[in-house]
DNA sequence: GTTCACAGTAAACAAGTGTTCACAGTATCT
DNA sequence: AGATACTGTGAACACTTGTTTACTGTGAAC
């Protein structure tokens, strides 16, 4: 799993991979693979795995360590985007894979975001802003946060190695996309828009 | 090329296209590949190329009709999702090779996805909402709304053929992202969040 | 009517690919 | 001490891959 997580460090997408190519790397023969995985699908599928483990205990720690709310924002990004420094193979095999080739990989990827999202969308329902907001509406504005995180994990992943200034550039965009989406939370649905047939099909569920 | 967006049709990725599958397809020998194009590269260069394109036709015909304000982001929407429908290969091409295998292929297609950004953000600027905004909040909440685009092309593409209604449930989310940043923008900076830092920071260009 | 650029052909090349097989060392448990 | 699981080996298999070479039609231009 080294070995290939180390071949895509550079340009390659997962699937360009080749079974011969990770055993060389991993230092043993071809035949060899087969006793740990059956296929180059199941590798992929082990690394997506433990690419999302090490996510999965940013979350944790983020949620047992709460911060004074009116920072809450700038730390989590900042945290955020320090983490994708830390662990740039694991975000970027994660972001190659979940348009790229494999079909499994990307659902399996897929599945684990958008269990981001929910998670995300019953921790906003704790904030007084979100507080009387539909589970509909919470998820949609999770998914809003979470593409706007994804992107800028594109952006961090993208930036040169020791540029510090750079990394709290991007960090402040995504904090300020934040900040316009919690701004707006107060005055959702208050100031509902009133074109008739888009609003109507609001109340379907009512 | 219609070959190989045929054989991209399924769940492959552009470089694990073969340039000899490509011909073989294309009812061709293979060395006569070279006639056209140097490299699959080249190749697939031609093929962002033409994706953009029929891109940008809709881009353009936006822009030359332009819809009555109230209905704007509803109209848009669906204009965009049905536009998506229409046109699966090419822009499910464009949002693989984004991030996926080519390097030259990923930069080409991030360029035209910040042209679009950049004219989005002119585009606003003329909406009394955006009127005294800065450019730099401007491409700010520009490139926000291309993220959920792009997100809402990526949930389009994975739509069973022949649902309307599912089609309508996109559009629908999508609209709602939109309208929830749209009703953010008066309160922008009028009441902006105090933490000492970050807003410190923001004020550094003045 | 000849020239010339263009698109396609057939064959061959070295090289890399996934998978299989019978076999060998080695640590652990009884 | 012996059986049992693992992990790794080396050779072989039938294929596919990108690229080069010299050669062939074909339609338009002059």
């Amino acid at each position: 799993m080294d070995a290939a997580l180390l071949l895509l460090e550079g340009d390659r997408s997962f699937d360009s991979l080749s079974l011969r190519e990770v055993t060389r790397d991993a230092g043993v023969v071809p035949a060899a693979f087969y006793r740990h995985f059956a296929d180059m699908e199941q590798l992929g599928l082990a690394l997506v795995e433990e690419s999302f483990h090490t996510l999965r205990q940013l979350m944790r720690a983020a949620r047992s360590a709460p911060v004074p709310e009116r920072q809450l924002v700038h730390r989590s990004i900042n945290t955020y985007v320090r983490y994708v420094r830390a662990h740039p193979t694991h975000f970027r095999f994660i972001l190659r894979e979940r348009f790229g080739g494999m079909a499994s990989l990307r659902a399996s990827i897929r599945a684990e975001i958008r269990l981001f999202v929910s998670e995300l969308a019953t921790d906003l329902s704790r904030f007084p802003n979100f507080n009387k907001w539909t589970t509909e509406d919470l998820q949609m504005v999770a998914s809003l946060i979470v593409n706007a995180v994804v992107a800028t994990t594109e952006l961090t992943l993208d930036l040169p190695n020791h540029r510090p200034d750079e990394e709290a550039e991007v960090a402040r965009l995504a904090e300020r996309q934040l900040l316009l989406i919690f701004i707006a939370a107060p005055h959702w649905r208050s100031t509902p828009h009133p074109p008739a047939k888009a609003v109507r099909r609001y109340r379907e569920s009512e």
